[in-house]
DNA sequence: TAGTGGTCTAGACCACTCC
DNA sequence: GAGTGGTCTAGACCACTAA
């Protein structure tokens, strides 16, 4: 059992302790908590939470007011809700939710899922760009894992993945699942919540070339992305070189 | 007055008329009311609405109904709401919102706006490509802009515009500020809601290389943009070529 | 002080799923 | 029929703004 803010019955609002700064709407602490317990691996992904009735009840707080919360982690692709059956820690291993940090679309249009070969798994003193961009200490290591994608049977993209060893203790022995997201979820307790994309045209070097089956040269686009877990820690760099002859990065914006 | 669905006293949702397959929530049809006084420009941008138990009375509905569809249209940004003062018309003016379809960024991370010179304008019949973005017939005719663009200081960026002459009236004769949206909103009483963005890495054509003072061949990134308003038809088709060896694209994924 | 949006509660009924 | 989330209402009090 634990209660949040004033709780109680009753109108009102409740502020919680303190009387400087500090004022968060209940629903906010009710987020707050949740999210923590998701992060800690309290739920595991696609297991039921406790209903609405059970949580405001073990909360001291009313059920609107933890609705709004779920909503809310809802909303952030963390929970699915399902009339009738309950509210779930999402999976993102299904079919459609690949496409949720996988913006490259085929010319085609179809909907095909990327495929991918590995090609290097070696594990090394994390190098100056790695410690920066993973937020790293000068003695840490990472794991890195090198691959080849395609999409509708092309080969379009080469990648370059940073892991700091320290949060993915002995991925350089397993099998590698085509989304790593979902092992790295399953496996190691990370979920992935946000990620930043850095997009620059740049020339393909010799060796990315022969990879991908193009000239040397040739102009080609860079995906630079660091994956935030549910604290916000950096997880994970990639670095993605892609064709986009019959390839494009599609953003909708709003 | 106009009053939605059952409306009324009492609990229960109310289902609307008819019987087969169509339901909609009330706060989805107050939510599409207010969209369609919105696209009518029943209220102005920077202009107040109503208060949430004023809506609520008009409609038929509660006020927690009216806040329901309210919130909805201020996390489209189509709204914005101030404690104490009461709801608004977004601007998208502003020197922040510049951003919101913006996503170039120095790689200096300066926050400065950017700079914009017209090259050349004119009217035409629209080309085959023009017809297929902006979903106009065979006899349409469009207005063409092409503009150089700098951040920071520094060209950056070439961009083709072009626009349904029958939609912008008058155009081709007023003068173009920098952030063309907020003249399409105050002028032509077209609110952009939102945008589809194509990413391509291309090589730059002698043309574009001069002007971007780089050289031919050099890799540039494509961003071709399709701009919807609130009643989701395409309005603006913008082809921009960018230089990227001092400015990414961000992109945050959620 | 009056009016606005923001938060919180309590309770009703509906729609869906499963037993 | 029991239990879940989804919708809707009514009313209270708080925080902020402006006159």
């Amino acid at each position: 059992m634990e209660r949040l803010g004033t709780g109680g019955s009753g109108g009102g609002s409740g502020r919680e302790g303190g009387e400087g700064v500090g004022f968060r709407p209940l629903y906010r602490q009710v987020h707050d908590t949740l999210l923590r317990r998701l992060a800690e691996g309290v739920w595991q992904p696609g297991q039921i939470l406790p209903s609405e009735g059970e949580l405001a009840r073990e909360l001291g707080v009313s059920q609107g007011t933890v609705r709004k919360a779920l909503d809310a982690l809802t909303a952030d692709s963390l929970l699915v809700r399902r009339q009738g059956r309950g509210t779930f820690v999402a999976e993102h291993d299904d079919k459609q939710s690949v496409f949720r940090f996988f913006k490259l679309r085929s010319e085609a249009g179809g909907e095909a899922a990327p495929e991918s070969r590995v090609l290097a798994r070696a594990e090394a003193p994390a190098s100056v760009d790695e410690r920066d961009r993973l937020g790293l200490v000068r003695q840490a290591r990472v794991v890195r894992i090198e691959r080849l994608r395609a999409l509708d049977g092309r080969v379009c993209l080469i990648e370059a993945i940073a892991l700091p060893a320290s949060l993915f203790p002995g991925i350089a022995a397993l099998d590698l699942p085509n989304t790593l997201y979902s092992l790295y979820a399953n496996r190691f307790g990370l979920t992935i919540a946000v990620a930043r994309e850095r997009l620059r045209a740049v020339a393909l070097s010799a060796r990315e070339a022969g990879h991908l089956g193009a000239a040397p040269g040739s102009p080609a686009l860079e995906i630079d992305r660091v994956a935030f877990d549910l604290d916000e820690r950096p997880v994970e760099w990639r670095l993605s070189t892609c064709l986009t002859e019959h390839v494009h990065y599609q953003s909708i914006l709003r």
